[in-house]
RNA sequence: GCGGAUGUGGCGGAAUGGCAGACGCGCUGGCUUCAGGUGCCAGUGCCCGUAAGGGCGUGGAGGUUCAAGUCCUCUCAUCCGCACCA
């Protein structure tokens, strides 16, 4: 039911005639045009502001409350950055390439280019209801063919380039970087000079005589193909995907819930290894991680992206199979049958040995077994004949549950042995090589040296399968009170042999601590007391280095090493043992990587969590790849020139499916597009490439097009961009948080790293905004009910339809199922964009979720009406009486000012809700003034123009002024004015309030001190009592200490 | 398990270590109105009290301080990431 009625007063607030008017009068006048520097109406004289949206994925719901709710914020900074002199850009697009709208296209059985463009067509008309000051003319679509060339561009420039992770460089800004995407050509051109060759394994080898180096000019065309395929930032690799028969594709490890299915369909998923292209993004890790640094970003954003580049700090060991290697008088030797030329490892290459990553070389003495992932590729060789069957049974177990079984947290540790043994290079000792899942293939070497002393994942595996336990680092003193006292006081059932034992050799502890607890209830710290005073912390610490086993748990933290080598053992290792007994733990790692290092048997090294960007899909709603394939397996990149690679029209573009066959092959859809898939280059045919790119590709970039969206010549005009760049504010949901903004932060790293884009970082500030959630209700069982089936019979007091159970409001996720949606287009409906724009932006804190409630949506509306009713008078539509051009009194002065400075300070911060408050506050003050000088209300509409951009210029228009506010300075407030001039203070005696006092707000010290003890009620409560100390807070209160 | 965030009236939320609950919703009363999902005015944390006044109050328990929602320690609950990362 509308609130407006066509019979009433003539001059009421129309907010649906307000509303078309302007938004007609901001496209025809073009306003929020913002000009490149050097193009018609630049100001250069300005400075910039970049703000921008993150772009929304156009679906086939439309537009929530969600949505705008950051849309709504960075367009009242835009506006007010605008009327502060600054150059504002602030464009809007459309993330139009994806999974989503294919299903969607999928489901609805109508081609994905029609139902993204009527996506679109909605969002467009959703988004400029609410009356946001894009600039229109920038918007950009990134399944355009003009969007997307560039996408394709600066794939090729991936493709064409290489990471020189040894050149430092000073940067545009002036710093210093380790490590730079340089062209690939210079990279051939090094080859070809033969300052650099290429080594054993096709990679670069920089130093000139280096045992296996080749000479470029040897190389075959394949053979060099080989090498610097191998270096490009984009590449094609085998890697374990996650591949999903019944759609048809791989899927990105988002896309797949806990237990190994799709989040589209439920499909099965499968661990494959599949022939994928693959950016380099790791190069970038250290990067990626110390640029985070200077960026005003949400800490918790910084951390999430650390965590999951996920760097480490270690070193890699080899362990030589004992099958191909034993020691003999301090020497490695081929065993029989091995190849006798091969004596030493030399540090680069050490055949028939397991390479393990480890972050505590210094409890390499502590490695008593070793576990390959079922993956590893060493599996099969090293297995020996007896072993042979059950490892190939528990390979393809674990194969087929790797992501199954993954959320069984308390999941019983399995694995088998393999047969096989490796000699820790350390000590000597032959040790057991077993398969197990837990470890995993696709993190660090995909193999383990196993520390059951120090290592709770290899102790509870040693545990099960009984192997050798030997603990390596004296535990701490807590720790091992910690674990006493769970054992003794049998909280661990688990414990009960470790608790027989240390009863039999600690006898009187038992009694004690059995005696102890009976005069004390319960546990506590001293329990622990009375077991450092009747045994001794030395002697439990020495005890658990001695027998391990018995504490049911190892010590994973930092220490002094023992058992380092163990004694009593003669160590008889290549190089001469090294011992690390005593040495903490930072100084015992050092030592070994050293000692790893001069032997050839290791070296120190940085691992990374994240891997390498699997960028390939088998789906045709994406970017196509401008790749071309020959025969020979040989892949030849497109020129420029041949950009873009246009989609092919396809009427059927499903992927083939194979619901139930795990081992059927991806079948792209783009394969079936005959004519576009083949062709003839300098009389050679090619096919080309049949992926597409990941829905990420397109926003990796897309804030650089909003610079020159229409050049059709660069991805992004440099001039325009080094005056644009970086974006200042970026405001989107925190689900962003890694993919997102980690790929491109990526990309750019590269695009600057070649001198296309000027700033390191894309991002300096960004803001996370909350999620708007809805109201569900919990029945008697603590189900959820949908909102359609409960009544609210009193205030809060919901009940099921038809019934008197009670049922009880909570804040839930709105979602369908629920029945809790709100649109926009009902609210602005009803009450207009205005009431929305300052419902949402008074509903708390941006960066707060917080539930939707329409119940108190009227309350904004009503701050509308009353601001326009302090301007209109709403019988006769004309301006109110009540203005007037005499000078405001002094009240009204001081109320503006203030409600000017917080008002202004509250945007600068982003604090919304409380910049309105202030709004409320001002209109509270005047409503009931008689007379209302133009100097602070005209002032006053500047103000809260920003949050409802309509009523703003409709009420500037109508106070005398022929054109837009927009641009209008804002409104300066003086600080003095600003200030009460009569401040109230609380007198407190003991810290409770006992009296206020009026005073100038600039009272000293003194004075406020005689203010208060001169106060009648004072006086009576401080008689016949010293006063021992007064506490003065001038501005604040007085607190009177009595003793 | 690890990491992050959040707990304040009936509800959304305010509060540089300095008067807890600004502002809005809701509710109560009054006035205006033919009428009201209108407008205006007043009240509204809880408990005791006719009142003056007093007591209690920011998830819980301690602590620092003249003074704690805010700082410290421990703890509980909820939400969100990551999850055998060697």
């Amino acid at each position: 039911m509308p609130v407006q009625q066509p019979h009433e007063k003539p001059g009421r607030y129309d907010f649906s005639a307000i509303e078309a008017r302007w938004q007609r009068y901001w496209e025809e006048q073009e306003t929020f045009r913002a000009p490149n520097p050097g193009e018609a109406g630049a100001q250069a004289d300005q400075p910039k502001y970049y703000i921008l949206d993150m772009f929304p994925y156009p679906s086939g719901a439309g537009l929530h409350v969600g949505h705008p709710l950051g849309y709504c914020a960075t367009d009242i900074v835009a506006r007010y950055k605008r009327m502060r002199g600054f150059n504002v850009l602030h464009p809007m697009g459309f993330d139009a390439f994806g999974l989503p709208a294919e299903q969607y296209a999928i489901e609805h059985n109508v081609h994905p280019a029609q139902t993204t463009n009527q996506n679109i067509d909605m969002y467009r008309r959703q988004l400029r209801m609410f009356g946001f000051s894009y600039d229109w003319s920038r918007e950009i679509v990134t399944c355009e063919p003009d969007y997307y060339r560039f996408t394709q561009w600066i794939f090729l420039r991936l493709y064409e380039s290489w990471y020189d992770e040894q050149m430092r460089w000073t940067a545009p800004d002036g710093g210093e970087i380790l490590g730079r995407a340089r062209p690939i050509h210079e990279l051939v051109a090094e080859l070809e000079s033969g300052n650099w060759g290429v080594n054993g394994s096709s990679d670069i080898e920089r130093t000139a005589g280096t045992p296996g180096r080749r000479e470029w000019a040897t190389l075959s065309e394949p053979q060099r193909r080989i090498a610097l395929d191998r270096r490009r930032l984009a590449y094609l690799d085998e890697v374990p995907v996650n591949w999903c028969p019944a759609l048809g594709t791989v899927l990105s490890n988002e896309e797949v819930d806990s237990e190994g299915r799709s989040e589209r369909g439920d499909h099965p998923v499968y661990r494959r290894p599949l022939r994928q292209w693959m950016l380099r993004i790791t190069q970038f890790a250290d990067r990626l991680i110390s640029d985070l640094d200077a960026l005003d970003w949400p800490e918790p954003i910084k951390i999430m992206q650390r965590n999951w580049i996920g760097r480490s700090t270690g070193a890699e060991v080899l362990f030589p199979l004992a099958q191909a290697w034993r020691i003999e008088n301090g020497q490695w030797k081929r065993t029989e049958g091995g190849d006798p030329a091969e004596t030493a490892p030399d540090g680069n290459g050490f055949p028939d040995a397991i390479r393990v990553y480890t972050t505590r070389p210094d409890t390499l003495f502590g490695a008593t077994y070793m576990v390959l992932a079922p993956e590893h590729e060493l599996v099969q060789q090293i297995t020996t004949p007896q072993h042979q069957d059950e490892v190939t049974a528990y390979v393809g177990v674990a194969r087929n549950r790797s992501e199954l079984d993954r959320t069984a947290d308390t999941r019983e540790k399995t694995g088998v042995f393999t047969g096989a043994y490796a000699i820790n290079p350390a000590n000597g000792e032959p040790i057991p090589v077993w398969v197990a899942d837990y470890v995993l293939v696709g993190y660090g070497t995909g193999a383990i040296m196993a520390v059951p002393g120090g290592d709770t994942r290899d102790f509870e595996f040693a545990c099960k399968f009984d192997l050798e336990i030997v603990a390596v680092v004296k535990p701490s003193a807590e720790w091992i009170m910690e674990r006493a006292e769970a054992m003794v006081g049998g909280i661990e059932k688990t414990a009960d042999a470790g608790f027989d034992r240390i009863n039999r050799e600690f006898p009187e502890l038992a009694e004690r601590v059995a005696r102890h607890r009976a005069q004390s209830a319960g546990l506590g710290a001293s329990t622990l007391d009375v077991l450092n005073k009747n045994v001794g912390v030395d002697r439990l610490i020495e005890h658990y280095t001695r027998h391990p086993r018995s504490w049911g748990a190892a010590f994973a933290g930092e220490g002094s090493a023992v058992n380092s080598p163990p004694s009593g053992k003669s160590v008889n290792v290549p190089g001469g043992v090294c011992p690390l007994d005593g040495l903490a733990t930072p100084q015992a790692k050092d030592k070994i990587i050293a000692w790893l290092e001069a032997n050839g048997v290791g070296r120190g090294a940085v691992h990374y969590k994240m891997r390498d960007w699997v960028f390939s899909r088998q789906k045709y709603w994406g970017e196509p790849f401008p790749i071309l394939h020959g025969s020979q397996g040989e892949t030849i990149a497109l020129d420029d020139a041949d950009l873009p690679v246009e989609l092919p029209p396809m009427e059927n573009f499903k992927p083939v499916i194979s619901a139930e066959d795990a081992d059927a092959v991806p079948d792209p859809p783009l394969g079936r597009a005959r004519d576009w898939m083949c062709v003839e280059r300098n009389g050679k045919s090619y096919r080309r490439d049949l992926n597409t790119m990941p829905q990420w590709a397109g926003s990796c970039w897309y804030y650089l097009r909003f610079i020159t969206p229409k050049d059709s010549k660069h991805f992004c005009d440099s001039d325009a961009e080094r005056y644009w760049m970086p974006v200042d504010l970026y405001v989107g949901g925190a689900e962003h948080a890694v993919l997102h903004l980690l790929y491109a932060r990526f990309w750019h790293k590269v695009l600057y790293d070649l001198g296309h884009v000027s700033t390191r970082e894309p991002f300096r500030k960004l803001f996370n905004q909350g999620m708007i959630q809805g109201f569900a209700y919990r029945d008697s069982r603590g189900r959820l009910v949908p909102s359609d089936q409960i009544e609210e019979r009193e205030p809060d007091k919901f009940f099921l339809k038809g019934g008197n159970e009670p049922v009880t409001r909570v804040v839930a996720k709105m979602s369908k199922s629920l029945k809790n949606v709100v649109s926009p287009d009902d609210v602005i409906a009803k009450y207009g964009a205005d009431t929305f724009r300052l419902y949402e932006m008074y509903m708390g804190p941006l960066d707060a979720s917080k539930p939707w409630n329409t119940r108190d949506v009227p309350g904004l509306f009503k701050l509308c009406q009353r601001i326009w009713r302090l301007f209109v008078d709403e019988d006769t539509g004309r301006l109110s009486g009540a203005l007037t051009d005499a000078a405001p009194d002094e009240a009204a002065l001081r109320m503006f000012h203030k409600t000017a400075q917080r008002v202004t300070s509250d945007i600068e911060q982003l604090k919304f809700n409380t910049a309105i408050a202030a709004l409320f506050d001002f209109v509270n003050f005047m409503t009931p003034k008689t007379t209302r000088p133009r100097a602070v209300m005209e002032p006053f509409v500047l103000l809260v123009s920003p949050f409802v951009p309509h009523l703003g210029e409709e009420l500037w228009q109508r106070l005398g002024h022929d054109s837009t506010l927009a641009y209008e300075p804002w409104p300066e407030y003086d600080e003095h004015l600003a200030r009460d001039e009569q401040v109230e203070i609380a007198v407190q005696i003991g810290g409770k309030i006992k009296a206020r006092i009026m005073v100038p707000a600039d009272a000293d010290r003194a004075t406020l001190e005689a203010a208060a003890l001169n106060h009648e009620r004072v006086k009576d409560l401080t008689a016949n009592k010293t006063i021992r100390k007064v506490i003065v807070v001038p501005g604040r209160l007085v607190n009177i200490i009595v003793g």
